[in-house]
DNA sequence: TAAAGAAAGTTTTTT
DNA sequence: ACTTTCTTTA
């Protein structure tokens, strides 16, 4: 087989420039995945290099499951002795890590345990109470981001403390929180998500032995989404490659959208500098999408100031405009996207779709549709697996089997199923930890052997915990470790020897022994049995485990903490719902981009930073650069946010598409209907240029449209309805300032004013006069008599709740 | 201590 | 709206 027949010019050079540093820069759907793949196998079958000379290396386990596939795919018909090594910056660094950690000679032993972010969470919280802050004040989340973003750029607790001093008191009291952190990590042998890349980073940089191990095993590297590494993935790379320069990264400035988790654009931007003698190769013939999608997508992008720009071009044909649909609501918008799904469905029976929003907190509605239509979705992020918490009690339990200082595991499964540890006890516990200098599990051990001051009962309980964990390490091979404290850690106490029992065996006893079943069989409720059959998941997950290999607990653990919920992405569902993040790198023949919003997409907290909303820009451009054949963007009048319903504007990045490439689906009068006829489209250079009027509040707000909306609901129902005129005849002869409408509030109509006739002329969707607040659109009206109230937004005021017999009202 | 009920905070994106 | 955390009660 030639690898380089069904690959064009550059695609090619790409793939043979294999020695030395190169840097392929891969617009949207160029091939990217295709060329490393490509790379990779002809690293072996042409060049003879041993596959286990080879890493590459990606950010997601999804993407590193789909590097491999695709290189198993070339090369199915090679005699392999071994398959080259794909794997994430972090699971490359906890091999590294259990390998060596122990030559750095920071007390971390190669035991250690991984704490994910819940985790770290949970430990921050007790450093912050136990330091006598106040959690409202400091924020549990927000003290978490400014420790890691800390960690990210290289600031110890020295360094982050010298700084916040000055600052503020808020900063200061983080910094000493960071320390007790720290301090307590490393009691616990325990390291975060930032912790295994800053290690492994110190372990290469410091130890020449290690370096040099490394630097001889991996003589070809590859990275991908190079636009997304931040400093520490840089040194990372830098340093295993130190030697051989065999490097290839693979990236697009254009798809760069975590900046937020502290990538670093300038990696990808001075690649050339960092590297001599880099080859630079292009990748910009796109095979993925229709030419119109590519020139709405280009359009949007092309307002960022901060980017090079790129030549991206398809010789696919132009396809069909993109469409465009205005919901009522959030409700609305998934029912009509799954409707439009079926549809295409009916047409094409095996078409995939993928259903594309900015946060999490959307999926709902969308399940939900797809539910009610009958098609098999399938959902990315929100809840993976193993942050189910019966799941993550177990795999506390087995944590703690192993690594019994780990005092949040411990403080996790310590009364869980109850078992008589209440919180005073563990705060009882807590207290004399701190005061011995000694971890819980320490603790426990000498209040059971010196009984003082403690209930029998708590006593007792105590005792029957320590032996069930003690029995579950006993199965994993742990020998039992002496007492151990903060100064002095204890290595190489416990060598697991997974033979001893098979992982599945160790994850029933853990089920079984420790109470954890028979408690949730005794609960007799549906969201029980849902958790047991939760668990018998995890049984089988270690059951293939056991099957595929030589693998023991530790491997099975640390996979359960890298693995992400990105990996439920099933290639054949036929729709897939997720986040915009989590899209990329993958394709659709149909996207749809919902909740283009203005606060929503783009965010409201990008709003003040103009690089942030750069960000987002570049997120919508990789959204609607998933799409092959039909993309979809579609926005909602209202939406709930936090159980209030809030009028939304459409977002600006609908205004920045070539309006005469959309389709206008909406029912009735949309905001794209009077966006075209306010918008005069100018050519200034070979460039559209648009006049900005939409937002004057004369061609649309929401407020308008939903006023629209009630009259026509009104007319259907043979209802009066106050007798109000059209929204755009009010507002011209309307002197009051432009509605701002993304910040009032707009509720829904209750059910019964539908269909009873109003007992007053305030009907909602009808217009009132107020003496202070000016003119206003009802949206709900409650009670009668002297206790009617009426909800009314204010253009300039926002929503006001008013009692009708006190505000006097006007009809308007 | 544990369960049940009330109040408060929450949502940007993730290894 | 939904979930976590605090407060009350058995």
């Amino acid at each position: 087989m030639n690898f380089l027949d069904s690959l064009n010019e550059q695609q090619r050079e790409a793939v043979i420039a294999t020695d030395g540093p190169s840097l392929i820069l891969a617009g949207a759907g160029s091939g990217k995945t295709r060329v490393i793949a490509h790379r990779i196998a002809y690293l072996i079958a042409e060049k003879g290099i041993a596959p286990w000379n080879i890493l590459a290396v990606t950010f997601t386990n999804k993407a590193a499951e789909e590097m491999r596939l695709r290189v198993q795919r070339l090369l199915r018909d090679q005699e392999l002795s071994s398959a080259p090594l794909v794997s994430t910056f972090h699971s490359l660094c906890v091999r590294i890590l259990r390998q060596d950690i122990e030559k750095l000679n920071d007390k971390y032993t190669r035991t250690f345990t991984i704490y994910d972010q819940d985790d770290s969470q949970r430990l921050i919280k007790n450093c912050i109470k136990d330091l006598g802050y106040d959690e409202k004040h400091l924020g549990v989340r927000a003290t978490q981001s400014a420790i890691s973003s800390a960690k990210n750029r290289g600031e110890d607790v020295d360094a982050f403390a010298a700084r916040a001093d000055y600052v503020d008191e808020r900063r200061a009291a983080m910094a000493r929180v960071y320390k007790l952190y720290e301090e307590r990590l490393h009691a616990n042998n325990a390291l975060d998500f930032d912790d295994l890349m800053i290690k492994a980073v110190r372990l290469l940089r410091d130890v020449p032995e290690v370096c040099e191990k490394y630097n001889n095993k991996f003589k070809y590297l590859l990275v991908d989404e190079y636009q997304d590494t931040n400093s520490l993935q840089f040194a990372l790379i830098s340093l295993l490659t130190e030697k051989q320069q065999n490097i290839a990264v693979v990236g697009d400035e254009d798809q760069s959208i975590y900046k937020w988790r502290g990538a670093d654009i300038t990696n990808i931007l001075n690649f050339e500098k960092h590297f001599a003698n880099t080859k630079t190769i292009r990748l910009e013939q796109n095979y993925r999408s229709t030419q119109t999608i590519l020139d709405v997508a280009g359009a949007v992008v092309k307002h960022n100031v901060e980017r090079k720009g790129k030549n991206l071009w398809t010789s696919n044909p132009k396809g069909e405009r993109v469409r465009y649909y205005q919901a009522f609501d959030a409700d609305a918008e998934a029912r009509w996207v799954a409707s439009k799904i079926v549809e295409h469905r009916r047409e094409q029976y095996d078409i995939r779709a993928a259903v594309l929003y900015r946060t999490n907190s959307q999926s709902r509605v969308f399940e939900e549709a797809m539910r009610r239509t009958g098609l098999a979705y399938n959902i990315v992020g929100g809840f993976s697996f193993y942050e189910r918490m019966e799941v993550r009690d177990i795999i506390a339990y087995l944590k703690l089997a192993l690594n019994p200082n780990d005092s949040i595991a411990l403080q996790r499964v310590i009364n869980s199923p109850p078992r008589g540890i209440g919180k005073q006890t563990v705060e009882e516990l807590a207290r004399r930890a701190n005061d011995f200098g000694l971890t819980l599990w320490d603790t426990i051990k000498l209040v059971i052997e010196k009984p003082d001051g403690l209930s029998m009962r708590a006593m007792t309980a105590l005792r029957g915990f320590r032996r069930i964990i003690l029995k579950l390490g006993e199965m994993a091979g742990v020998v039992e470790s002496p007492m151990s404290n903060v100064q002095s850690q204890t290595p190489n106490t416990q060598q697991p020897t997974p033979l001893d029992a098979l992982v599945s065996d160790i994850v029933k006893a853990a089920i079984l022994d420790t109470g954890y079943e028979y408690a949730l069989k005794g609960e007799k409720t549906d969201e029980a049995e849902a958790r047991l059959e939760n668990l018998q998941e995890l049984v089988n997950a270690a059951v293939d485990y056991d099957d595929n290999g030589v693998e023991g607990l530790r491997e099975f653990i640390d996979h359960s903490a890298l693995v992400s919920d990105q990996d439920q992405y099933k290639r054949d569902a036929p729709v897939t719902l997720m986040t915009v993040h989590a899209a990329k790198g993958l394709e659709f023949p149909i996207v749809f981009i919902a909740g283009l919003e203005d606060g929503l997409f783009p965010h409201s907290r990008s709003a003040t930073d103009p690089a942030e909303m750069e960000e987002e820009r570049r997120l919508c451009y990789v959204a609607m650069t998933r799409a092959e054949k039909f993309l979809y963007v579609t926005h909602a009048m209202k939406r709930r946010v936090y159980g209030e319903e809030l009028a939304s504007e459409p977002s600006q990045f609908l205004n920045e598409m070539p309006l005469e490439l959309i389709e206008d689906l909406s029912l009735g009068k949309s905001w794209l209907s009077f966006a075209r006829g306010s918008t005069t489209i100018e050519y200034e250079q070979g460039e559209y240029r648009k006049e900005k009027k939409k937002y004057t509040g004369k061609t649309y707000d929401s407020a308008d449209s939903i006023a629209e909306f009630f009259k026509q609901r009104a007319s259907q129902l043979g209802n009066t309805g106050g007798g109000f005129q059209s929204a755009k005849e009010q507002r011209a002869r309307d002197a009051s300032p432009p509605a701002r409408t993304s910040s009032s509030r707009v509720q829904s109509p209750t059910p019964d004013t539908e269909h009873q006739a109003p007992s007053s002329e305030f009907v909602p969707g009808s217009y009132v006069k107020h003496a202070k607040y000016g003119r206003g659109l009802v949206l709900r009206r409650e009670g009668a008599g002297d206790s009617l109230k009426l909800t009314v937004t204010f253009p300039g005021f926002g929503q006001k709740k008013l009692v009708q017999k006190y505000a006097g009202l006007e009809k308007a």
